[in-house]
DNA sequence: GTCTATACGCCGATAGAC
DNA sequence: GTCTATCGGCGTATAGAC
């Protein structure tokens, strides 16, 4: 209703096309690297005028990318937690997301997780206040609570289970890891999990 | 001999004190939001002119800076190295540095592990590729090697350590974690060496 | 809603006097 | 080795025709 995306043939052009463009480009050289005229061209037309027909500048690009994929991710969590009991599903279907989406979509964990996106939107919140990681962030108190993790201060355990997924999923898009993100997750999940569970 | 730094008196100026003050704007604004006339204030001469004296272009600031920073360390992991026989006595040290530093020198620590360096020199190494990192990693091989730390891939192991490491730390300087690094460093160090020691 | 044309600010960088 | 002055260029952004 929105949109038809069904038509991928001449000029029913842009709106979101320029947001895929853009993620792509800051995923890959960067928010600071990348100008209106490489989106511009990205994009496919010939000025960087019609950009500013859907977005009011560079900034409100990234903003709005930003809010996308924080929804996006906050809906699935919600998902994830009202599908799973265990504090222990619930964090293993959320790794499952992030490295399914590290080989399916790695402009967006790019994005997500490596861009420091203060630097880009200084008025945005810190990143631990988003609604996806504040609901992580409640999902391992719950643990803690329950008795699943091991009692302990609850940033530290999240801290440290974050620590492993967000690193292990750099090195996987960075290269430095060679194989696919999938191929790691169990490991890494064990990894990560092992790092809070009570013993 | 090359430096008198005891007279801080009215204008022996400049050096490294570019550096200096570049570090901290770099650490705090980030390095495209920083402006060589942001430098010159910080440095407290009247004109960019000045900074060009020692200093080809902006790049070559921050390329000076991480090598520094990366020589330094790499110096002081040798050090380490060579005190040491135990790997866990090894990471142990080096973990101590580096929440010695988060505390002492947070602009260092920043710019070393929560700067993209490539997005701001595209002609530098990986950061695993690099002589510290290099030596991290072998430690952690060593372990492998000699049973202190159980069989896996050396990367991951790797990859888990410094993810709990770097993680942490980053919410640190951020001040989502409200204490000193050096309050939280004995049990970031169990939670990471743990993540990788034979049980 | 895309194009032409253009404005303008900022920043990086250089030349040359002191 | 710091200053004055200045330049060129890029990148963002706007006004207005089609």
């Amino acid at each position: 209703m929105d949109k038809e995306k069904s038509s991928t043939e001449k000029k029913p052009l842009t709106q979101d096309e320029v947001l895929l463009a853009s993620l792509k480009l800051f995923a890959e050289k960067g928010f600071f690297n990348t100008s209106l005229t490489d989106i511009k061209d990205a994009v496919g037309i010939k000025t960087t005028s019609g950009i500013y027909q859907h977005f009011k500048n560079k900034q409100a690009i990234a903003d709005t990318l930003y809010g996308n994929i924080l929804d996006s991710l906050s809906i699935s969590i919600d998902d994830i937690r009202r599908r799973n009991r265990k504090v222990s599903d619930q964090l293993r279907e959320i790794v499952d997301l992030l490295f399914k989406l590290a080989d399916d979509a790695p402009e967006v964990i790019q994005f997500l997780l490596f861009v420091n996106i203060r630097e880009i939107l200084p008025d945005q919140k810190p990143v631990i206040e988003t609604a996806p990681f504040n609901k992580i962030r409640r999902v391992i108190q719950n643990g803690i609570k329950s008795g699943e993790i091991r009692a302990m201060d609850s940033l530290l355990a999240y801290s440290y289970f974050l620590g492993i997924i967000k690193h292990t999923l750099s090195l996987v898009l960075s290269g430095d890891l060679p194989k696919t993100a999938d191929s790691y997750q169990s490991q890494v999940w064990l990894a990560a999990w092992g790092s809070i569970v009570k013993k």
